[in-house]
DNA sequence: TTTAGCACTCAACGTGTGAGAGTGCTAACA
DNA sequence: TGTTAGCACTCTCACACGTTGAGTGCTAAA
């Protein structure tokens, strides 16, 4: 049984109209509501034979066809063909984007809530761990006698502040030389580069600063290694409650409680490496809650480096056209200003 | 007519049972339940009393009895007048905020947690909007040659990294300098102080540092200015599901979507100045949105200036002396190590 | 003043029924 | 041989209806 242009058509009509009334598609409806130039019994036929191939289930006996994860592959694949221009033309949204500038992370921010607005999907918006960023500025403030404040600005903008402790004190004075010399040492490095530096070149040399830069070093790895905070920004969280599919309470709350297991979301989309966008739907992913959720990504470079990540998250009924052209739309406003600001 | 010693007793049962419950409470239960001693209809009689008296209501004709805002707000001024005593022996929690070191906001953060988790409910923890706070140290980062990322932390620890624009560029060298400068002339100031000290002072002098500072302290006032964040931590949000009066779709998504009014629910926070614990119920909030929660506030302070808040907020039917006790306890960890780390 | 008794009210729950949408199968048709 | 009309059947959903049970208010007796 190969797939007809037919089947393909009734195929696409089906996820469709799915993706817009969230009920099962039966052939009576499909017929009349699209104009496939057949009956509804032939489309039957052909309905059968599509859940025989995999891309139509049936809630129970008597019910229309619901769309597989199959199904929204295919049709995504499909939709994808067609129509790449985008409308960069909404000049309200462009000159809103031209007018923030900020840090990396508040452009995040903000695009990840405009997304959200624009779509009424839940959005996630990250940026790289720590581990993987290299150093552009290092300062350290003392907040106590033995508690340091380490500033770090990253290549990519993004800004932490671990405090670590560090016995016996530290006059201010030393405390800004050694920032000083640390920043010539370390700025342009990875935290790896930086703890193999540490090993080989600082051990030879003994100045007084050198010294105490052998002390607090270590203590300042050790503390960023113990970071396991993921930067993830949430935008239209309520959103879901939009969709017929989670007006059980049940399934919100096991929706929201996803969106709290922060390792894994930022596994499961910082492995994205994509210029453009990419799109995963239901069981494509790996992680059993997002199982019947989809995700399309779209990633951020300056140059050769990921400065972010941008995600709509929604029910795999998900309006993949709409959602494909507005993270575009967005997304040609970010790349832009990261080029010419960053 | 007044409130009896009987009157109160069977206040404090109804408002017990419902708080246990979820249901409205009928006399027949409460005679068999709690030993008062009396009959159901002498407990009917009084009840309509209290129902006359405001503190009681009924949801209809022949249903129980549901207590009021009033009643709420009677059993929590009597159970704060028993057992005070804290059990700060719990060591394992103890010890697992002493290993907690960090930046003030981590602190308000892990709180946060630990309160969601010990009590089942949504916790909210907040710092100072930035305008209240005194600078302590600044650092500027260039990241593009008209981009500068100020860094600043203040004297309660909050860091803040606004980025702002500087027409004509600045050199690195120059602005190390600057950022020394200001270091000297506006820590231990507010932001407000900062405005008069530029009006007033650096007008006079002529430096060629000082030209530059008077060039950049303005664009910097003006983007701090701008930040409307309110950096609120939320924990437990998902708790608001085990609670059967939020088992509506409607009410749950009416509540978190409460929760991301950020300044509302900031003005009802920062409101609390108060060196024990604030609780506020239901309609007692101006904020109409919350009129059917509770919220239950500790404030932390350093010296004289406050550091941050944290908050339990729940349905009106909280379990106030399970939370009064676990925020109690939380507080004396938190303030303990303010006290000695800061 | 308290209590027992009684009639009344109302939400909640289970049952039954009919409508509606959809299916699969069969037989006729182009 | 592929397509269509017709038909019997299935299953959910919505609605009406009656029953149950908890609770009330009122009255009269203790």
């Amino acid at each position: 049984m190969e797939m007809h242009d037919r089947k393909l058509k009734i195929l696409y009509a089906i996820v469709k109209d799915y993706i817009e009334t969230a009920d099962a598609v039966g052939s009576r409806t499909l017929s009349k509501k699209y104009n496939l130039g057949i009956s509804a019994a032939t489309i039957r036929n052909e309905m059968a034979d599509l859940e025989e191939l995999g891309y139509l289930t049936q809630p129970y006996t008597s019910a229309g066809r619901i769309p597989s994860d199959r199904a929204y592959r295919a049709y995504v694949n499909y939709i994808m063909t067609l129509k790449k221009k985008v409308h960069t033309q909404d000049s309200e949204l462009k000159s809103s984007f031209a007018s923030k500038v900020g840090e990396i992370r508040e452009l995040l921010h903000y695009s990840s809530r405009i997304l959200a607005e624009i779509t009424d999907y839940t959005t996630i918006a990250l940026s790289p761990h720590i581990e993987e960023c290299r150093f552009k500025n290092i300062q350290f403030v003392r907040i106590s006698s033995e508690m340091i404040l380490a500033i770090i600005v990253t290549d990519t903008g993004v800004v932490r502040k671990p405090v670590f402790k560090i016995s016996g004190g530290i006059d201010s004075d030393i405390l800004q030389k050694v920032s000083n010399l640390l920043n010539y040492k370390m700025v342009g490095l990875t935290l790896r580069e930086v703890e193999q530096l540490l090993v080989q070149e600082i051990k030879h040399e003994a100045s007084v600063l050198e010294n105490i830069a052998r002390k607090i070093v270590p203590e300042l790895l050790k503390t960023l290694d113990k970071i396991e905070e993921y930067d993830l920004i949430f935008s239209g969280t309520t959103n879901i409650f939009n969709f017929p599919e989670y007006n059980d309470v049940v399934r919100a709350k096991a929706f929201l409680t996803m969106l709290e297991k922060k390792q894994a979301i930022y596994d499961l989309i910082a492995a994205v490496n994509n210029d453009g966008i990419s799109i995963s739907i239901g069981g494509e992913n790996d992680f059993e809650e997002v199982k019947d959720c989809s995700l399309i990504t779209a990633t951020f470079k300056t140059d050769d480096s990921i400065v972010g990540w941008l995600t709509v998250i929604g029910p795999t009924r998900m309006e993949y056209s709409k959602v494909i052209r507005s993270i575009r739309q967005v997304s040609v406003f970010v790349n832009d200003l990261l080029k010419h600001k960053y």
